[in-house]
DNA sequence: GTGAAAGCGCTAACAA
DNA sequence: TTGTTAGCGCTTTCAC
């Protein structure tokens, strides 16, 4: 341990206290090139004590690699980048790859400024990140000489796209509630015009059968509120159960049946989609809900940018990740199996 | 624009294509050293139709700068760190700075690793931030050689520290309180564990003098529920009005007072603390609240790093931002004046 | 098995 | 006004 932290100690330093030419140091330090045993552990021994740490830059003039990734997303105050970015820095780290964070809010000029600046610093590849599998982001990466990955937001056709898999986890939602005996199973979902609200349908659809309900709103406590209201004002039937497009919607529809006198799960099943922790934790009774696995999809997105940027062939079209169901108390049943 | 994207421009290939040396054209690209206007025009047209980009390692092997900081956060799910990391990286863009994004999850052992790797790619200054005010980071940053700015985390008694104003923000909160007639004020809070909840309770008695009461709780919906319970079976007045920890806390007494018929803000006025957009926003009658403007602090994080990795001098010691409140419906009153 | 020398792409003295 | 030269800290042939 260098307690003097003077000036920064390079490798020459090494190789002087090491007796060896600075050459023979970065072989050493590398484990590459052929000397003795002997040869080598002095001169580790010696970078240790001095506290060397090579300077990257000069590393990465010679190396072409920075081991520095750029994370772009619009998703500033999401919750979807956010697992998501801390599953891309956990797998990068331990490779020693860095991740410049770069949020850009749905602004074409700033976005551009952003991948100037990546450029400019020579990251080994781009993680483009969204809030809606489809959209894209308002910058063209196709182009790059880098390797990009998109991460839970529309890519070009050839590249390397990861979503994670709404028809899969809206059947384990589906599933579940019919393996606790509900039959009249509604869906009260957002706008049609989000993809994912499409493939929630249509598994909803896959379970239920072509006549069941699908309800479009918005994707608020407000929409929950009011779908409620709707279905307990039609004549015939309610249902027994009801599979929500996010949280917010099956927080607003257990606190409105609440309010109605019915029970959760007593009377009817409600089950969300997002796992937002605090929505699903704090709705009376917690919600059983549909968790999307953003951290691994970070971290699968880690993986890949990385095997890009070291030129290993990665096959191109869209990735679905499976999606997990968390169970809690909104739907009954314990644990799951 | 070059659309062969075959190799990258160095700036030999600028000299070249303008005909001067690669001396020239790196002063007339950086506005240094002195020659004819039309030279320097020409080697920057030269540049221009090249698409020439310099190479930041380079630069930065020569100049000791590499424009990168590094953001510590130990929030990673967090709604603090957030928005913060949104105002670093927009304070910091500006100014062609990166922005290395490290999540460390209170695991000292991985701050180290990024510590390591953040001083490996030689960052002009750290930010080190968290998601509270009264806790250090499980790394210690003092013995860097590189300048370091805590924001929304302790830091030692010599470091520049940026927090948001809790006391001022709560006087905000009940100042608006007794401005819209409320005088039977009850502070219902988080764990007296907490700093900020000695500050805010600090200008809660401030106002409501040294008799008030102050309930300690954890930071939950089902706190506000069972607080408003409490009040509610107690023998004597009731509230008129309550000033909450936080947006979950507020929103649970908010619930709690509708399901026992009081209407919010008609007989009992709630204020709550964070603008947590999702619970504020939700809230029925939505959250008037205290916003601790993280992204401003965020910004001024980010100019701070920037003047001391500029060598400019930099006054030590703990910096508070203030808050400001946000009106929305939960305390009547209309928009601020 | 080890070291001298060239060079990554750029900037900055110093000459011319 | 412009160009030559010497590095920044490191890796990597290629001699010895």
């Amino acid at each position: 341990m260098a307690l003097a932290s003077t000036k920064r100690v390079r490798i020459y330093d090494v190789a002087q206290a090491a007796g060896v030419s600075i050459a023979t140091a970065s072989k050493a330090l590398n484990d590459t090139g052929r000397m003795t045993e002997e040869t080598r552990s002095r001169v580790k021994a010696a970078a240790n004590s001095l506290g060397f740490r090579p300077n990257a830059m000069a590393r990465a003039l010679i190396q072409r690699r920075t081991f520095t990734v750029g994370l772009l997303t619009n998703d500033t105050y999401g919750r979807f980048t956010l697992p998501l970015m801390a599953g891309v820095s956990e797998q990068l780290v331990d490779h020693g790859v860095s991740v410049f964070l770069c949020s850009i809010e749905d602004d074409p000029a700033l976005a551009k400024i952003h991948v100037d600046a990546m450029l400019d610093k020579q990251v080994d590849g781009i993680i483009a990140s969204g809030k809606r599998i489809d959209r894209r982001l308002p910058v063209d990466l196709s182009q790059l000489d880098i390797p990009v990955v998109y991460a839970f937001t529309d890519g070009p056709e050839d590249a390397v796209t990861l979503v994670s898999d709404d028809y899969q986890g809206s059947m384990q939602a589906m599933q579940w509630l019919r393996e606790l005996g509900r039959s009249r199973i509604v869906h009260v979902t957002g706008p049609q015009t989000f993809a994912s609200v499409g493939e929630r349908a249509r598994a909803y659809h896959a379970v239920q059968g072509g006549d069941g309900l699908v309800m479009h709103g918005s994707w608020s406590e407000a929409w929950g509120h009011e779908a409620v209201a709707r279905l307990w004002a039609r004549k015939g039937d309610t249902p027994d159960a009801i599979f929500c497009g996010n949280d917010q919607i099956a927080r607003g529809v257990v606190d409105a049946l609440r309010e109605r006198g019915l029970d959760v799960p007593g009377d009817v099943s409600v089950i969300g989609f997002d796992n937002w922790e605090i929505v699903a934790a704090a709705t009376r009774p917690p919600l059983t809900t549909v968790d999307m696995n953003l951290k691994e999809l970070g971290r699968e997105a880690g993986r890949l940018v990385l095997a890009l940027a070291e030129g290993k062939a990665v096959e191109p079209g869209v990735r679905k990740l499976p999606c997990q169901l968390v169970v809690r108390e909104s739907c009954g049943g314990g644990l799951r199996s």
